[in-house]
DNA sequence: AGACGTACCTGACCGC
DNA sequence: TGCGGTCAGGTACGTC
């Protein structure tokens, strides 16, 4: 599931049906998460949701007992709103509410976590502090993105990727928003000029709000909390597209290449590297 | 600093 | 049908 926007789709589909609603029994599958879930979890019995807030990938939902539920997706993570009696394998965490439906983190591959902590100080706490602006944020602008790569000698792809620079941008989103700022992912940082950081920073801020309205994207079988599937896949224009003609007429089919270990889509002769 | 491999996991898909 | 290989929307760690 899991870059900004389907991490804002399940939040805000979540949130239509869970705020303000008590969290009545819960129950976990004890497997490991990336960390074991926690002890802590059976402070939220009896609490009441006030608020749903994200912040990169990370999910957070606050409840009255100033406790705030932590939430990474991982690569195969999702929420679902389900009726009590269903259960599926790979459920590893089941807030049962007052409304009798099913708050359920389910997550094949345990590549997710959990975390309870301090509402006050959520966004300090050690799962996340190093993080930079998420990527909605107007903290996130070309400013600020010029002094964060102009002496750094990686490609673009990779600064992209880096949450420390910039929270949620994914694999997908990555090679998007490099495709529509017409620059090479293999582009070295400290060659992009302040323009470019201007587009960089715009196209990556268009591109995940269109994702959002459109309910993410949905590879393989992936749903939402309400069933639906997202539908910016259907928008993509370097992502998954290898060998098919890249959209700008240039008569160039876009390719496939591995950059740190992940696929990589562009078309080499739009995207200019120098 | 950063490139690169490896690790953490399960499941889907493909070729044989 | 089964088996082995490869790949997957993420991140952390060690090593060079």
């Amino acid at each position: 599931m899991p870059e900004l926007p389907e991490v804002e789709t399940v939040s805000r589909a979540v949130e239509k049906i869970a705020l303000g609603k008590k969290i009545i029994n819960l129950s976990t599958s004890g497997k490991k998460l990336r960390r074991p879930i926690p002890e802590n979890l059976e402070l939220l019995k009896n609490q009441k949701i006030i608020n749903f807030s994200r912040k990169g990938k990370f999910l957070a939902i606050d409840f009255e007992n100033s406790k705030t539920l932590i939430i990474h997706l991982g690569m195969s993570g999702n929420l679902f709103i389900k009726e009590e009696s269903s259960k599926s394998k790979h459920d590893h965490l089941i807030l049962k509410t007052c409304s009798l439906k099913n708050i359920v983190f389910n997550d094949p591959r345990r590549f997710g976590a959990i975390k309870l902590v301090n509402t006050k100080n959520w966004l300090s706490d050690d799962i996340l502090k190093n993080i930079g602006p998420d990527a909605l944020e107007s903290s996130f602008n070309a400013k600020y993105f010029y002094e964060q790569i102009k002496n750094r000698k990686t490609n673009l792809k990779s600064i992209l990727l880096n949450q420390k620079i910039v929270a949620g941008i994914g694999n997908i989103y990555a090679s998007e928003i490099c495709f529509e700022s017409k620059i090479s992912p293999l582009k070295l940082a400290f060659k992009i000029s302040p323009e470019s950081c201007e587009k960089i920073v715009s196209n990556s801020k268009m591109i995940l709000k269109k994702a959002i309205s459109l309910g993410g994207s949905s590879l393989k079988d992936y749903a939402n909390p309400d069933g639906t599937k997202g539908l910016f896949q259907n928008h993509f224009k370097a992502f998954n597209r290898q060998n098919l003609n890249c959209l700008n007429n240039c008569n160039s089919r876009i390719e496939k290449i591995v950059i740190s270990g992940r696929s990589t889509f562009f078309c080499s002769t739009c995207q200019k590297n120098n």
